[in-house]
DNA sequence: TTGGTTGGTTTGCATTCCCAATCACTTATA
DNA sequence: TATAAGTGATTGGGAATGCAAACCAACCAA
C-alpha cells in the first residue's frame, strides 16, 4: 500500500495532536508529581487489575521499568501489589481508592486544559472526530470483571 | 462550558491515540538512538532556525534541557550551533544534511508503522479526520524563511 | 527429581528533566 | 561613559525513566 497525500497530512496531524495531548498531560501530571507513565499506568489500572508483565507488554516496556515505577506509586499509596493465586509467582497490581480518585482528577483537569481546543469543534463534529479516531486504536487491556459487590476487602 | 459526553469520548480517543502514536516514535527514534524530543526537535528544525529559548519556549522545556540535547545531537552532527547576528548571546540551531536526511527516515518509518491504523480509514475518511484534527492545533512556530537557493553552502 | 521456562526484582548505566548558579552579552540609567 | 539590571545560554546537582543483565522464585515437563 502505497501512503498517498491523505495519509500524509492526516500522519502530520495525528503526530502534532499527539504531542499536544502528552505536552498537557506531562505538565498536568507534573503538578502532582505523576509522570507520563504513571499517569498512563493509573489510568489503565481504572478497571483493570492486570499483571506486571501484561501491563509492561502492553505499554511496550520493560518489566524491570515497571518495577520501579510500580514500587514508588505503591509507596504513595496509588496502588497495591498483590499475588495472582493462580499463579504464585505473579504479582497483580491494583489501583487503591485514592489512586482512583487522583487518576479522575487529573482527566478532569486534562479535559479542562484540552477544552480550548476541543471547544473549537461542535458537538457532533466532536463526535465525528471520536468515530473516525477509534478505528485506528489499539484495543485496551481487557478488563478486570469487577465481583458484584465493590470488593473493597477480599470478600 | 460544561463538558459533554462527545467530549469525554473525544478526549479518550485522543488521549489514546496520543500513546499509541507516542509509542510508534518512541521505538522508531530508539532504533536510531533518538529519543522522542530530539526526534521532535529534529522535525522542528526541518524548516526553522530558531534560537535555544524559542525551542524550549515552544517544547515547554527548560532551556538547559535543551543544551544537553543540542550538544549530544550535534555531536553526532545531526544539528548545528550558531551565533545569531542580531543578538550574539543568542544560539541559534541549525539542522544539517545529516539530520535533515535521518529525521525524514524516521517520519518515513513512522508511517509505515503507522499504517495498519491509518489504513483501516479510506482516503477520504483520512482527510476528514485530518480536517477534523486541525482545528485541534497549536500553531508550529513560524517557519524561517530559507535564502532563494535552498543554500546547501553558504552560496 | 531434574532441567528448562516464566514472572519479578535488583543493580548499573545513559538519558531526560528540573532547579539554582554562573558566564556573557545587551540594554537601560545615572 | 560607567554602572546596573536584564536576558540568553551553559554548567552542575539531583530525581526519575528506561534498558540490559544477573538473579531468585515458582511453575511445568520429562
Amino acid at each position: 500500500m502505497v501512503p498517498d497525500d491523505s495519509t500524509d497530512v492526516l500522519i502530520d496531524g495525528l503526530v502534532r495532536s499527539a504531542y499536544q495531548v502528552m505536552g498537557v498531560l506531562t505538565r498536568i501530571g507534573a503538578e502532582h508529581d505523576l509522570s507520563l507513565t504513571q499517569l498512563r499506568v493509573l489510568g489503565i489500572l481504572r478497571d483493570r487489575r492486570p499483571r506486571v508483565s501484561d501491563l509492561a507488554a502492553f505499554l511496550g516496556l520493560d518489566k524491570s521499568t515497571l518495577s520501579g515505577l510500580i514500587s514508588r506509586a505503591e509507596q504513595r499509596g496509588l496502588l497495591t501489589r498483590g499475588t495472582s493465586p493462580e499463579d504464585r509467582r505473579a504479582v497483580v497490581v491494583e489501583i487503591t481508592d485514592a489512586g482512583r480518585e487522583l487518576t479522575r482528577l487529573m482527566y478532569e483537569k486534562a479535559q479542562e486544559a484540552l477544552e480550548p481546543a476541543t471547544g473549537r469543534l461542535e458537538p457532533e463534529q466532536r463526535l465525528r472526530l471520536a468515530e473516525l479516531l477509534e478505528p485506528l486504536l489499539t484495543p485496551p487491556l481487557p478488563a478486570t470483571p469487577r465481583p458484584a459487590r465493590p470488593a473493597r476487602g477480599t470478600s
